[in-house]
DNA sequence: AGGTCCGAATCAATTCTCGC
DNA sequence: GCGAGAATTGATTCGGACCT
């Protein structure tokens, strides 16, 4: 708002001084230009700029000034001639009135230049919901992916886990799995991706294939130069010839120096049935064995074995190479979106060969492959058998050698499966009853029962009760080493018990060199096992066992594992061990008799 | 059978809401 | 300010359909 300033060092039109020196009360204009008008206007653009630059939602707006008489300033403050001020009226008049002017323009261009006011304005917040896998990474995998629809390329899960895998070692590589870290990138993330951000499926087109503009005078000029030639040099017809290349066999027919006999076992596609090419074979030495017809899928091991690993070789490779394009073009200094990469079959073919050969190379490393399609042959034909085998994994006890359904084991599909693949220890149910020392001491009470032998049970089960450590602990040597170790495990030793109290109490019986509590590596926090380090061999066998110590079965463990207690299930209709009801076949059984398709309601035989 | 795909269900990780 | 539970949203699993 302007209006008059009393300030001392205000450029306007108010001269304090002399209308101080006369009465203190009364104001003459000093300065007759509009000079200072200009200077208000400096300040008033500073203003707008401020508030343009600091207050971007403020909105702005100059009041105008109104007219001020100096006349009747001075006349009601009881000035003798306060007419005599009438000129100074003009032209203070003339100044408010062009500076009134210049503030309705800057209003003017403050209205025009105003954004347009936004409603229901959302403040930022946090994103809910559960965080992305590759968090703040997310973003460039989507304007990557994006970009590359824009530019018609293909998008599929193998080529979007390349790429966050190429954007992610780039990035911050300390987070994928292959590098130490937490994520590891599957199609099942692939497929959520693609899905969160919009994408759906659309079958992938090829540009129609165009003949060149000028293609009729090209086919004049081809068919002329051709004639000629012919022409020229008097060629027979029979020697125009025409050369092409097409598809080449996989088994290759000739040049081959093996010494002995081999078989190749093929299925009946027509190719591998020619007569020519059955006598090459033959030339060669090479027997040939065909799979009957319609049973391809069952019978050959290739198709059950070698090739799906070659394509899940040659997969990852393609990823690698991908990720590793990408991440090469960022470290370039290039930015996500201007990543680009040449999948033309030109510049893909060369190098998709070495994927072949790698996959092949590795593929060949893996000496049980084939044999593992021809087990699945077999598994097959007794599945289609057998129905309710089907689709159960199964597990081999350790010690009996006898095979078990996981369901049956109860384990589910997952845990069978790490059991399988990380060569974890597994025990039948019946072994680990007939094994674990508390069932060999229960034995081992039973068979005394005679009264003779009376007190000595009640020794075994003194001592066989440790209150120090715990009811429940007890004593293994561990698996994966050789008998000759100083080494044993003390299990379940509840955590409150400190390491020397533990040493002290086996240095009693003992001669124990350490005594170690686990910890768990996530938490750090105590594990109820311990490690014991003795300091000779007989004082390692003396306390193993003391605890009924029972020899290892096998010697190939890679690792420590705890000792997985099997659990025993009985099935109520059968009443046989280890079956439930979806893998039974077997008719009702009596409890208490044992009769198969008997009511036990009404047995009257006595439980056996 | 094995691979692929899809959708529903479920799990997981986070913020928001509300009562104390 | 705290904690329980609701709400929300991304990730994963699972089963069925389909194809070769």
């Amino acid at each position: 708002m302007c209006e008059f300033n009393k300030d001392r060092n205000s450029k306007w039109f108010v001269d304090e001084k002399k209308t101080l020196e006369k009465s203190g009360r009364y104001i003459r204009l000093k300065n007759n230009s509009y000079k200072t008008v200009k200077d208000i206007l400096v300040e008033y653009n500073r203003a707008i700029d401020m508030v343009g630059k600091f207050a971007t939602r403020a909105k702005l707006k100059i009041i105008d000034c109104t007219i001020l008489s100096v006349q009747q300033w001075n006349k009601d403050k009881g000035h003798k001639d306060p007419y005599s001020f009438k000129t100074e009226d003009i032209s203070i008049t003339k100044q408010i009135t062009y500076l009134n002017k210049k503030i309705w323009c800057l209003n003017h261009k403050l209205e025009l230049n105003k954004t347009p006011e936004k409603k229901n304005v959302e403040l930022s917040r946090s994103p809910k919901g559960r965080p992305k896998l590759l968090g703040k990474y997310d973003e460039k995998v989507v304007d990557y992916v994006k970009k590359l629809r824009a530019t018609d390329a293909i998008v599929n899960k193998q080529i979007l886990i390349a790429c966050a895998t190429g954007i992610s070692e780039h990035k911050c590589r300390s987070m994928l799995l292959e590098y130490g870290g937490h994520i590891a990138l599957h199609r099942s993330w692939a497929e959520s991706f693609l899905r969160r951000i919009g994408f759906v499926k659309r079958k992938g087109t090829k540009a129609a294939r165009t003949l060149p503009i000028n293609f009729d005078e090209l086919k004049v000029e081809f068919l002329g130069s051709v004639s000629k030639i012919i022409r020229e040099n008097n060629i027979p017809e029979e020697l125009v010839m025409n050369v092409d290349r097409t598809n080449m066999s996989i088994i290759p027919c000739g040049n081959w120096t093996m010494e002995e006999e081999a078989l190749a076992i093929f299925d009946v596609y027509a190719a591998h049935r020619v007569e020519s090419f059955i006598n090459k074979l033959q030339k060669a030495g090479i027997l040939t064995k065909y799979v009957p017809g319609g049973c391809t899928e069952e019978l050959q091991p290739l198709d059950l074995s070698g090739n799906s690993q070659i394509k899940e070789e040659v997969k990852s490779c393609f990823i690698a190479w991908y990720a590793e394009q990408v991440d090469t073009q960022l470290k370039a200094g290039k930015t996500v979106k201007n990543v680009e990469i040449n999948l033309k079959l030109p510049n893909i073919k060369p190098i998709h060969v070495n994927w072949i050969f790698q996959a092949i190379q590795k593929v060949k490393d893996q000496k049980g492959v084939i044999r593992n399609g021809a087990v699945t042959a077999i598994k097959k034909i007794l599945q289609k058998k057998y129905p309710e085998v089907k689709k159960v994994p199964w597990l081999s006890c350790d010690i009996c050698k006898s095979w078990w359904h996981s369901a049956c084991a109860r384990y589910t599909n997952k845990e069978s499966q790490i059991i399988v693949d990380d060569k974890i220890k597994f025990q039948c149910a019946f072994c680990v009853i007939s094994q674990t020392p508390v069932i060999g001491k229960a034995t081992e009470i039973l068979n005394k029962k005679s009264e003779e032998n009376k007190k000595e049970i009640e020794n075994i089960l003194d001592n066989w009760s440790n209150d120090n450590l715990g009811g429940k602990s007890t004593i293994q040597r561990p698996r994966f080493k050789q008998q000759q170790s100083l080494t044993a495990y003390l299990h379940n030793i509840p955590t409150n018990l400190e390491e020397s109290f533990i040493y002290k109490g086996l240095n009693e019986d003992y001669r124990v060199n350490k005594v170690q509590r686990f910890k768990y590596m996530d938490s750090v926090k105590f594990s109820p096992v311990m490690k014991i380090t003795f300091q000779d061999l007989d004082s390692t066998i003396k306390a193993l066992k003391s605890q009924g110590f029972y020899e290892p079965v096998t010697d190939n463990m890679e690792k420590f594992e705890p000792d997985r207690k099997a659990k025993v299930i009985r099935w109520f209709n059968c009443n046989r061990l280890g079956h439930i009801t979806r893998i039974s076949s077997y008719k009702h059984t009596c409890s208490n008799c044992g009769n198969e398709e008997y009511n036990n309601s009404l047995c009257s035989a006595a439980p056996k």
